[in-house]
DNA sequence: TTTGTTCGTGCAACCAAGTTGCAAACTTAT
DNA sequence: ATAAGTTTGCAACTTGGTTGCACGAACAAA
């Protein structure tokens, strides 16, 4: 199981220290999207910079992506195995404006739009907004 | 023309008070979206929170509406005249990865998207990130 | 093994965007 | 004229994000 964490950060290559462990692990963990304050908060003393590096670390490897869901903060999620974060890699968010949560609705890809003339596309970020399952209770 | 101004605050139950008319009148006059910070930096001497406030007056009753895009700083745009910004009304963004402007591509709807069950939607927000025309040359 | 270099971490300081409380100014209704 | 509600200006504050710097661990060359 650590071992899998592991061998998961050395596949991107990135050394695995300890730091570096124990927030993949966290993010593992995650059944929905994290923030940087949240992540800060799941550990007793760890320092913000550090973690702030760490995400940076493993975004730049693509052993994760951020998604900017309008909430104030940026969230994090694991990257799935086989993502290249290629426009045609990526996926739609949904953000719960209950519960302030937001998913990676993994199944769903992001349309492909036709731009207008001129203008190049190298990235989409497609958040949709409404009440998830367990609000809807 | 400045009576156009009025009368389009006017027809949104907004009250036309010098300061919105002056802000109302920046908006017009942009041709891509502006931020919050930006549009102070219009005004000589002009107060965040009364822009800040402003604003918000303005996108509470559908008169303009707010991007992120991912920059950091929320943007703002006029609504086309018949948008009730209704999840049909929307329309995608485009955020240029070089100058940083984001336009409204205003004839581009957002795509509608098969939401898993049970999931409610509310709204969209799509951001392309690319090269703009003018950034290509 | 010793030395020098690179890399990761912790701490503090900082910055920018957004937000709020409060009092003064202004508007509108009585 | 007076009272009540609305808008504005100012200052203070919060939060998320970011950077500089110094220390220590890891690593590689000598
Ligand atoms: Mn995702
Ligand atoms: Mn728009
Ligand atoms: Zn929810
Ligand atoms: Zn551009």
């Amino acid at each position: 199981m650590n071992e899998n964490i592991e061998s998961k950060l050395k596949s991107k290559n990135i050394k695995p220290t300890a730091m570096r462990l124990l927030v993949l692990k966290v993010l593992s963990e995650q059944k929905s999207t994290i923030s940087l304050p949240e992540l800060e908060k799941k550990f007793e003393k760890a320092d913000k910079a550090t973690l702030y590096r760490t995400l940076k670390t493993f975004e730049e490897n693509k052993l994760i992506h951020s998604i900017d869901d309008g909430s104030g903060s940026v969230k994090y999620a694991l990257c799935q195995d086989d993502c290249k974060c290629y426009p045609e890699d990526l996926h739609v968010h949904f953000f719960c404006v209950k519960c302030k949560k937001t998913y990676c609705l993994n199944d769903i890809p992001v349309p492909v739009i036709d731009l207008p003339m001129n203008f190049s596309l190298e990235s989409v970020n497609m958040v949709v907004k409404g009440v998830c399952p367990i609000c809807r209770l």
